[in-house]
DNA sequence: TTGACATATCGCGATGTGACGATATATTTG
DNA sequence: CAAATATATCGTCACATCGCGATATGTCAA
């Protein structure tokens, strides 16, 4: 008596369980860190070449303080990896995903953005 | 001097100014809307098929007004749109990039989730 | 070693978010 | 009309998040 066919599928037809409130847990971690406009921005730069704390604080016109606890963050969601060389700590992107995910943030907020 | 080429680019090879700050505070406030295991869920429902309010509380189990806040959120931003029938409301997906936005979650959440 | 620099961490106050119960509104049914 | 149903809204409380100043740690340079 559902009005909808008795499971709903995702678009690679694969239906959904309920089974995967953990993954959608994940999943809203996921995006909740990366919903914030400086996060938003060093994911931007770090894909595309790696930055030092310093860098990034002052390219997103935060404090240092801040922009290591974002950094801090990043990291431990595995978005991030650093290395330290001398008294400076390199930042950049491990997830392999984060680009396609940015690619599609971009798609959606840069459309219309040429006028 | 600086370590990097003089400008950020995204994907597209096009430079990222600081002026994409209101750009940027967009992306995030709508990553925020979907950083919410129930949204997301009702988002992956919502994008196959309409659902009314009972509907979509009863798949994602939480109370109908807990759903109904969840909705209200996700069509002040734009995602959803509402048609009243009788006494049922039916929300349907009007953002055009959730699909594929969604996807890109769903690609990397499920992607090793098979085992 | 001392001092400057780069980063990290902590505690705090302000603000935002999420879920809940209660209640309001609208619609159908009897 | 009254009762039941479906949804929306409101007030409140618990909790998370954000940015800040202060401080700690580690590193280089003189």
């Amino acid at each position: 008596m559902a009005t909808k066919s008795n499971q709903p599928r995702n678009s690679a037809g694969r239906p959904l369980k309920r089974a995967d409130l953990k993954t959608l847990a994940q999943a809203a971690d996921c995006l909740r860190i990366l919903a914030h406009p400086v996060r938003i921005r060093m994911v931007q730069l770090v894909l595309h070449d790696r930055y030092t704390v310093g860098e990034l604080a002052e390219d997103c016109g935060v404090l240092e303080n801040v922009a290591s606890e974002h950094l801090r963050l990043m990291q431990r969601c595995g978005f991030f990896s650093s290395e330290k060389e001398g008294r400076r700590v390199y930042y950049r992107v491990t997830e392999p995903h984060l680009e396609r995910i940015l690619d599609c943030i971009e798609g959606r907020f840069q459309a219309g953005a040429s006028t």
